[in-house]
DNA sequence: AACGCATCCAACCGCCCCACA
DNA sequence: ATGTGGGGCGGTTGGATGCGT
Protein backbone atom coordinates (compact mmCIF):
# COMPACT_ATOMS: atom_id res chain seq x y z
CA UNK A 1 0.00 0.00 0.00
CA UNK A 2 1.36 3.37 -1.17
CA UNK A 3 1.31 6.01 1.40
CA UNK A 4 -0.07 9.45 0.83
CA UNK A 5 3.00 11.02 0.49
CA UNK A 6 4.23 8.84 -1.91
CA UNK A 7 1.10 9.07 -4.01
CA UNK A 8 1.69 12.99 -3.86
CA UNK A 9 5.12 12.38 -4.85
CA UNK A 10 4.42 10.42 -7.61
CA UNK A 11 1.66 13.28 -8.65
CA UNK A 12 4.56 15.51 -8.79
CA UNK A 13 6.49 13.42 -11.02
CA UNK A 14 7.57 14.15 -14.33
CA UNK A 15 6.55 12.28 -17.49
CA UNK A 16 7.16 12.20 -20.71
CA UNK A 17 10.28 12.70 -23.10
CA UNK A 18 13.16 13.27 -21.12
CA UNK A 19 14.93 17.13 -21.48
CA UNK A 20 18.97 17.40 -22.25
CA UNK A 21 19.51 18.84 -18.84
CA UNK A 22 17.41 15.48 -17.05
CA UNK A 23 19.67 13.66 -18.83
CA UNK A 24 22.58 15.73 -17.71
CA UNK A 25 21.90 15.60 -14.56
CA UNK A 26 21.38 11.88 -14.10
CA UNK A 27 24.44 10.83 -15.83
CA UNK A 28 26.55 13.32 -13.45
CA UNK A 29 24.69 11.69 -10.39
CA UNK A 30 25.53 8.32 -11.31
CA UNK A 31 28.94 9.16 -12.58
CA UNK A 32 29.89 10.37 -9.53
CA UNK A 33 27.62 8.30 -6.90
CA UNK A 34 26.58 5.46 -8.95
CA UNK A 35 23.55 3.47 -8.85
CA UNK A 36 22.56 2.82 -5.31
CA UNK A 37 18.49 2.50 -4.95
CA UNK A 38 16.68 3.63 -8.49
CA UNK A 39 13.39 4.85 -5.83
CA UNK A 40 15.92 7.26 -4.29
CA UNK A 41 18.41 8.61 -6.48
CA UNK A 42 16.03 10.28 -8.82
CA UNK A 43 15.36 12.58 -4.97
CA UNK A 44 19.37 12.81 -4.31
CA UNK A 45 19.70 14.10 -8.08
CA UNK A 46 16.98 16.87 -8.17
CA UNK A 47 15.08 14.65 -10.54
CA UNK A 48 11.42 15.02 -10.43
CA UNK A 49 11.22 11.59 -11.99
CA UNK A 50 10.27 8.40 -10.96
CA UNK A 51 12.82 5.63 -10.10
CA UNK A 52 11.67 3.24 -13.08
CA UNK A 53 11.86 6.49 -15.05
CA UNK A 54 15.63 7.07 -14.45
CA UNK A 55 16.47 3.16 -14.19
CA UNK A 56 14.59 2.95 -17.98
CA UNK A 57 16.83 6.21 -19.87
CA UNK A 58 20.07 5.02 -17.95
CA UNK A 59 19.17 1.37 -19.28
CA UNK A 60 18.19 2.41 -22.84
CA UNK A 61 19.68 5.65 -23.43
CA UNK A 62 22.36 7.06 -21.48
CA UNK A 63 24.39 3.97 -19.75
CA UNK A 64 28.01 3.56 -21.58
CA UNK A 65 28.54 1.76 -24.55
CA UNK A 66 25.14 1.91 -25.89
CA UNK A 67 24.64 1.93 -30.14
CA UNK A 68 22.45 4.18 -31.63
CA UNK A 69 21.22 3.80 -35.47
CA UNK A 70 20.76 0.66 -37.44
CA UNK A 71 21.62 -2.76 -36.61
CA UNK A 72 23.93 -4.63 -38.40
CA UNK A 73 23.45 -7.27 -40.69
CA UNK A 74 25.29 -9.70 -38.35
CA UNK A 75 22.87 -8.32 -35.54
CA UNK A 76 19.88 -8.67 -37.10
CA UNK A 77 20.71 -12.36 -38.18
CA UNK A 78 21.41 -13.30 -34.87
CA UNK A 79 18.22 -11.63 -33.48
CA UNK A 80 16.03 -13.76 -35.70
CA UNK A 81 18.55 -16.57 -34.46
CA UNK A 82 17.89 -16.07 -31.18
CA UNK A 83 14.09 -15.14 -31.17
CA UNK A 84 13.40 -18.74 -33.01
CA UNK A 85 15.38 -20.18 -30.02
CA UNK A 86 14.04 -17.40 -27.05
CA UNK A 87 10.65 -15.89 -28.16
CA UNK A 88 9.83 -12.35 -26.64
CA UNK A 89 12.68 -12.60 -24.19
CA UNK A 90 14.58 -9.43 -25.21
CA UNK A 91 16.85 -9.05 -22.29
CA UNK A 92 18.32 -12.08 -23.39
CA UNK A 93 18.87 -11.57 -26.67
CA UNK A 94 19.79 -8.31 -25.88
CA UNK A 95 22.52 -10.12 -24.07
CA UNK A 96 23.50 -11.06 -26.73
CA UNK A 97 24.41 -7.97 -28.33
CA UNK A 98 26.66 -5.44 -26.90
CA UNK A 99 25.41 -2.21 -26.51
CA UNK A 100 21.55 -2.97 -27.68
CA UNK A 101 18.71 -2.61 -25.63
CA UNK A 102 15.57 -5.16 -25.12
CA UNK A 103 13.35 -2.29 -25.92
CA UNK A 104 15.86 -1.66 -28.72
CA UNK A 105 15.35 -5.04 -29.91
CA UNK A 106 11.59 -5.24 -29.43
CA UNK A 107 11.00 -2.48 -31.64
CA UNK A 108 12.72 -3.71 -34.24
CA UNK A 109 11.16 -6.86 -34.00
CA UNK A 110 7.81 -5.24 -33.52
CA UNK A 111 8.40 -2.83 -36.52
CA UNK A 112 10.09 -4.45 -39.33
CA UNK A 113 9.43 -8.36 -38.09
CA UNK A 114 6.57 -9.20 -36.83
CA UNK A 115 4.35 -6.39 -39.24
CA UNK A 116 6.43 -8.49 -42.33
CA UNK A 117 4.43 -11.35 -41.33
CA UNK A 118 1.74 -10.07 -40.78
CA UNK A 119 0.87 -7.84 -43.06
CA UNK A 120 -0.28 -9.63 -46.28
CA UNK A 121 0.50 -7.17 -48.84
CA UNK A 122 -0.26 -7.45 -52.36
CA UNK A 123 1.94 -10.07 -54.13
CA UNK A 124 3.23 -7.36 -56.67
CA UNK A 125 3.29 -4.23 -54.64
CA UNK A 126 5.76 -5.28 -51.87
CA UNK A 127 6.91 -2.76 -49.59
CA UNK A 128 10.24 -3.11 -47.77
CA UNK A 129 10.86 -1.86 -44.05
CA UNK A 130 10.93 2.19 -44.07
CA UNK A 131 13.86 3.41 -41.75
CA UNK A 132 12.40 6.25 -40.20
CA UNK A 133 15.15 9.55 -41.68
CA UNK A 134 18.15 7.01 -42.76
CA UNK A 135 16.69 5.69 -46.26
CA UNK A 136 14.29 5.93 -48.60
CA UNK A 137 11.14 3.67 -48.75
CA UNK A 138 11.84 0.51 -50.50
CA UNK A 139 9.83 -0.78 -52.97
CA UNK A 140 9.98 -4.55 -55.28
CA UNK A 141 9.23 -3.18 -58.82
CA UNK A 142 7.54 -4.84 -61.36
CA UNK A 143 9.57 -7.46 -61.49
CA UNK A 144 9.74 -8.39 -58.40
CA UNK A 145 13.40 -7.35 -57.43
CA UNK A 146 13.57 -5.76 -54.29
CA UNK A 147 15.95 -2.56 -54.35
CA UNK A 148 17.03 -0.02 -51.81
CA UNK A 149 17.74 -1.41 -48.55
CA UNK A 150 16.75 -2.84 -45.42
CA UNK A 151 18.12 -1.24 -42.20
CA UNK A 152 21.95 -1.45 -42.86
CA UNK A 153 21.90 -4.27 -44.55
CA UNK A 154 23.31 -2.58 -47.97
CA UNK A 155 26.03 -1.12 -45.75
CA UNK A 156 28.06 -4.35 -46.22
CA UNK A 157 29.17 -4.08 -49.37
CA UNK A 158 27.67 -7.22 -50.50
CA UNK A 159 25.61 -8.10 -53.36
CA UNK A 160 21.97 -7.64 -52.07
CA UNK A 161 19.79 -11.21 -51.40
CA UNK A 162 17.15 -9.12 -53.15
CA UNK A 163 18.98 -8.37 -56.12
CA UNK A 164 19.02 -12.36 -56.74
CA UNK A 165 15.96 -13.67 -58.56
CA UNK A 166 13.98 -16.70 -56.76
CA UNK A 167 11.56 -18.56 -58.43
CA UNK A 168 8.90 -19.82 -55.52
CA UNK A 169 10.51 -23.06 -55.93
CA UNK A 170 13.54 -21.99 -54.76
CA UNK A 171 12.09 -19.75 -52.29
CA UNK A 172 9.98 -22.60 -50.65
CA UNK A 173 12.68 -25.35 -50.97
CA UNK A 174 15.87 -23.91 -49.27
CA UNK A 175 16.79 -21.21 -46.78
CA UNK A 176 19.98 -21.08 -46.11
CA UNK A 177 20.20 -20.70 -42.25
CA UNK A 178 23.70 -20.52 -40.81
CA UNK A 179 24.75 -23.43 -43.36
CA UNK A 180 21.47 -25.00 -42.45
CA UNK A 181 19.86 -26.72 -45.53
CA UNK A 182 15.94 -25.51 -44.87
CA UNK A 183 13.95 -28.34 -46.98
CA UNK A 184 10.19 -27.70 -47.62
CA UNK A 185 9.19 -29.71 -44.64
CA UNK A 186 11.93 -28.20 -42.55
CA UNK A 187 10.32 -25.06 -43.01
CA UNK A 188 7.41 -26.24 -42.06
CA UNK A 189 8.45 -27.54 -38.83
CA UNK A 190 10.61 -24.78 -38.11
CA UNK A 191 7.54 -22.07 -38.24
CA UNK A 192 5.25 -24.71 -36.58
CA UNK A 193 7.70 -24.86 -33.55
CA UNK A 194 7.73 -21.03 -32.99
CA UNK A 195 7.69 -20.15 -29.66
CA UNK A 196 4.28 -18.00 -29.73
CA UNK A 197 2.62 -20.86 -32.39
CA UNK A 198 3.59 -23.51 -29.82
CA UNK A 199 1.87 -21.36 -26.94
CA UNK A 200 -1.06 -20.12 -28.89
CA UNK A 201 -1.48 -24.34 -29.59
CA UNK A 202 -1.22 -24.72 -26.27
CA UNK A 203 -3.54 -22.39 -25.41
CA UNK A 204 -6.00 -23.87 -27.99
CA UNK A 205 -5.34 -27.69 -26.07
CA UNK A 206 -4.76 -29.02 -29.37
CA UNK A 207 -3.46 -32.41 -29.96
CA UNK A 208 -0.17 -32.37 -31.27
CA UNK A 209 -0.91 -35.12 -33.96
CA UNK A 210 -3.69 -33.15 -35.48
CA UNK A 211 -0.56 -31.48 -37.54
CA UNK A 212 1.00 -33.35 -39.92
CA UNK A 213 4.01 -31.91 -41.20
CA UNK A 214 5.34 -34.73 -42.80
CA UNK A 215 6.21 -34.13 -46.72
CA UNK A 216 5.54 -37.53 -47.95
CA UNK A 217 7.77 -36.65 -50.96
CA UNK A 218 10.50 -33.86 -50.95
CA UNK A 219 10.20 -30.79 -53.11
CA UNK A 220 12.92 -30.43 -55.90
CA UNK A 221 15.76 -28.64 -54.15
CA UNK A 222 17.17 -25.76 -55.97
CA UNK A 223 21.09 -24.82 -55.14
CA UNK A 224 21.24 -21.08 -54.60
CA UNK A 225 23.60 -20.68 -57.87
CA UNK A 226 20.70 -22.51 -59.75
CA UNK A 227 18.49 -20.01 -58.39
CA UNK A 228 20.11 -16.98 -58.75
CA UNK A 229 21.15 -17.46 -62.39
CA UNK A 230 17.58 -19.16 -63.39
CA UNK A 231 16.24 -15.78 -64.63
CA UNK A 232 13.60 -12.93 -63.02
CA UNK A 233 11.06 -13.79 -60.90
CA UNK A 234 8.20 -14.74 -62.20
CA UNK A 235 5.32 -12.46 -61.99
CA UNK A 236 3.29 -15.39 -60.29
CA UNK A 237 5.14 -17.86 -59.73
CA UNK A 238 3.24 -20.93 -58.80
CA UNK A 239 4.44 -23.70 -56.82
CA UNK A 240 4.26 -26.91 -58.98
CA UNK A 241 1.97 -29.17 -57.31
CA UNK A 242 3.83 -31.45 -58.43
CA UNK A 243 6.53 -31.16 -56.28
CA UNK A 244 4.67 -32.40 -53.37
CA UNK A 245 2.47 -35.53 -52.89
CA UNK A 246 -0.96 -35.92 -53.56
CA UNK A 247 -1.45 -36.73 -49.78
CA UNK A 248 -4.32 -35.40 -48.12
CA UNK A 249 -2.49 -35.05 -45.24
CA UNK A 250 -0.30 -33.11 -46.94
CA UNK A 251 0.55 -29.89 -44.99
CA UNK A 252 0.88 -27.50 -47.73
CA UNK A 253 -1.78 -28.71 -49.51
CA UNK A 254 -1.81 -25.93 -52.21
CA UNK A 255 -0.66 -22.90 -53.76
CA UNK A 256 -2.72 -21.03 -55.32
CA UNK A 257 -2.18 -18.14 -58.02
CA UNK A 258 -2.11 -15.58 -55.10
CA UNK A 259 1.24 -16.97 -54.22
CA UNK A 260 -0.65 -18.20 -50.86
CA UNK A 261 -0.61 -21.20 -49.01
CA UNK A 262 -4.30 -22.08 -48.78
CA UNK A 263 -4.44 -24.28 -45.98
CA UNK A 264 -1.32 -25.82 -43.55
CA UNK A 265 -2.25 -28.33 -42.13
CA UNK A 266 -4.33 -27.38 -38.69
CA UNK A 267 -2.44 -23.88 -38.78
CA UNK A 268 -5.51 -22.20 -39.95
CA UNK A 269 -6.79 -22.70 -36.46
CA UNK A 270 -4.67 -20.53 -34.99
CA UNK A 271 -7.19 -17.62 -34.67
CA UNK A 272 -5.20 -15.10 -32.80
CA UNK A 273 -1.55 -16.06 -34.11
CA UNK A 274 -0.49 -12.87 -36.52
CA UNK A 275 1.93 -15.36 -37.82
CA UNK A 276 -0.51 -17.57 -39.10
CA UNK A 277 -3.34 -15.47 -39.36
CA UNK A 278 -2.63 -14.87 -42.69
CA UNK A 279 -0.68 -17.52 -45.76
CA UNK A 280 2.79 -16.21 -46.07
CA UNK A 281 3.17 -13.49 -48.53
CA UNK A 282 5.87 -13.37 -51.08
CA UNK A 283 7.16 -10.19 -49.53
CA UNK A 284 7.27 -12.55 -46.05
CA UNK A 285 9.02 -15.03 -48.03
CA UNK A 286 11.36 -12.77 -49.29
CA UNK A 287 12.11 -10.68 -46.10
CA UNK A 288 13.15 -13.53 -44.36
CA UNK A 289 15.15 -15.18 -46.87
CA UNK A 290 16.98 -11.55 -46.75
CA UNK A 291 17.60 -11.81 -43.45
CA UNK A 292 18.94 -15.30 -43.27
CA UNK A 293 20.26 -15.79 -46.26
CA UNK A 294 24.36 -15.54 -46.04
C1' DA B 1 1.89 25.51 -47.03
C1' DA B 2 -1.28 22.66 -44.80
C1' DC B 3 -3.30 18.64 -43.76
C1' DG B 4 -3.89 13.68 -42.88
C1' DC B 5 -1.99 9.34 -42.58
C1' DA B 6 1.78 6.07 -41.63
C1' DT B 7 5.65 4.84 -39.15
C1' DC B 8 9.08 4.76 -35.62
C1' DC B 9 10.67 4.42 -31.08
C1' DA B 10 11.21 6.41 -26.35
C1' DA B 11 8.76 5.97 -22.46
C1' DC B 12 5.20 4.22 -19.57
C1' DC B 13 2.48 0.57 -17.37
C1' DG B 14 1.39 -3.51 -15.07
C1' DC B 15 2.94 -7.65 -13.72
C1' DC B 16 6.25 -10.91 -11.93
C1' DC B 17 10.27 -12.54 -9.42
C1' DC B 18 13.25 -12.44 -5.73
C1' DA B 19 15.53 -10.96 -1.61
C1' DC B 20 14.82 -9.72 2.85
C1' DA B 21 12.69 -8.67 7.23
C1' DA C 1 4.74 -18.35 6.05
C1' DT C 2 3.84 -13.81 4.83
C1' DG C 3 4.32 -8.96 3.52
C1' DT C 4 7.01 -5.48 1.34
C1' DG C 5 9.95 -3.17 -1.81
C1' DG C 6 13.31 -3.07 -5.56
C1' DG C 7 14.43 -4.43 -9.93
C1' DG C 8 13.46 -6.49 -14.32
C1' DC C 9 10.55 -7.83 -18.04
C1' DG C 10 7.24 -7.78 -21.97
C1' DG C 11 3.33 -5.32 -23.87
C1' DT C 12 1.45 -1.05 -25.11
C1' DT C 13 1.00 3.90 -25.86
C1' DG C 14 1.49 8.29 -27.78
C1' DG C 15 4.55 12.06 -29.30
C1' DA C 16 7.67 13.05 -33.00
C1' DT C 17 8.69 12.67 -37.56
C1' DG C 18 8.33 11.51 -42.45
C1' DC C 19 5.74 11.33 -46.51
C1' DG C 20 2.10 11.86 -49.86
C1' DT C 21 -1.52 14.70 -51.60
Amino acid sequence: MRSISQNYQNFCLRKGTWRADEDQMLRAYIKRYGIWNWNEMPKAAGLLRSGKSCRLRWMNYLRPGIKRGNLSKEEVQTIIKLHKMLGNRWSAIAEKLPGRTDNEIKNFWNTYLRNRFKNNISNTAVQAPKLQGTGPVNDINENQHMEGNVGSLESSGEPSFRDQPFSMEAQMCKVEDYGETYTDEMWVQELLSYPNASHNFECKQRNSSDIDVSLPTSPNILNSEEYSSNGTLPMSPIISTDNFSSSSSNPVKDFNENQHMVEIGSLESFGELPLWDHPFSMEAQLWVQELLYN
